[in-house]
DNA sequence: ATTAAATTGTTATAATATAACATTTTGTAA
DNA sequence: TTACAAAATGTTATATTATAACAATTTAAT
C-alpha cells in the first residue's frame, strides 16, 4: 500500500480522528486552514480514500467513514448499522455476514462482485431512551 | 391501501413503466407537461411513494425504481443488483437472503428494523460483450 | 357543516458533486 | 540524470440533488 498524498493524508486524518460520518462540505470547511480551499480537491481525495479502501461512503447519508475493519478486500463488501435517532453509524465486520453475502447467487445469474449493506434501527443507547 | 393522489400517481406511473431507475430531475423534465412544475412538487411525491413501499430509491445512484415485489413489507427490506456497464437495476426477490438479513443480529446487540442491500456487478448482457 | 390531515403550489436557497483546463509533483525506466 | 508518463494539485465555473418557508386547496372523517 503505498502512501497517501498530501491532501489525501489531511482528509484521512480528519475522517479518521472523528467519531461519526462525516459529510464533504463539512470536511471542507475544517481543512480550509490547512490549505484545501475548493471542494474539488476535497472530492478528488474522497474518491481515491475510497478506492483504496481506507474510507467508505455511507450512501443513505452521503457521509464518510474510515475503513474500522482493515480487512474489507478495497471497499468491495461492506456492511454498517446506522441508528436512525443519533445517526451513530458503526461498520459490520462479520465472517458469517460477509461469507453468507460475498457467495450470493441470485436466480438471474448474474456475478456480483460487490456490495453495499445498511441496516438501519436504535443503538442501545438510543432503545433505552426511549423506555 | 389508499389511493394515490394526482401528482403521486402521475409520478409512479412514470416510474413504473420505465425500464430504468429515474432521477428526480428527469421525472421533473417528464412531467412538467402534465402541471408539476417544481422540484418540491416531485420530491414529495417521491417521499410519498417511497414511504408507503410503492417505490423505493438506489441510494448510491440517487434514483428511482417500482417495486417489482409487492412483497416489501413498506420499504423495510429491500435487495438490488445493479450493473456497472450499463446501470440496469434489478429488484431481487429471494426469501432466503431476506429471512438471512431480517435475522441478522451482530454482536453489538443492536435491534434492526430496516435494511437495503445493493449488489455491484455485470449482468448477464454486458458480461458476454466483454468477452 | 366543522375540522384536522394531507396535498398542492410557489419562490428561493441549501447541499452535494462534477466539468474543464492548467500546472506541479512523483515514480520509473531508458 | 534525463526523459517520460502517471498521479496529484490548483482554480474557476457550473451541474445536480434536495430542502426551507409560507400560503392555499383538497380530502376525509366526525
Ligand atoms: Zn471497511
Ligand atoms: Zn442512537
Ligand atoms: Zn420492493
Ligand atoms: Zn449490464
Amino acid at each position: 500500500m503505498q502512501n497517501l498524498s498530501k491532501n489525501q493524508q489531511i482528509i484521512f486524518d480528519l475522517i479518521d480522528k472523528s467519531p461519526e460520518p462525516l459529510k464533504a462540505y463539512s470536511i471542507l470547511f475544517s481543512v480550509q486552514k490547512r490549505g484545501i480551499k475548493a471542494p474539488l480537491q476535497v472530492y478528488r481525495a474522497l474518491d481515491k480514500l475510497v478506492e483504496i479502501g481506507k474510507i467508505h461512503k455511507i450512501e443513505s447519508r452521503n457521509a464518510f467513514i474510515a475503513c474500522q475493519n482493515s480487512s474489507c478486500q478495497i471497499s468491495k463488501a461492506t456492511a454498517f448499522s446506522i441508528c436512525e435517532s443519533c445517526e451513530k453509524v458503526t461498520e459490520i465486520n462479520n465472517s458469517n455476514l460477509s461469507k453468507y453475502l460475498t457467495c450470493f447467487k441470485d436466480k438471474n445469474g448474474m456475478k456480483y462482485n460487490k456490495y453495499n449493506l445498511e441496516f438501519f434501527g436504535l443503538c442501545k443507547k438510543c432503545v433505552s431512551k426511549k423506555s
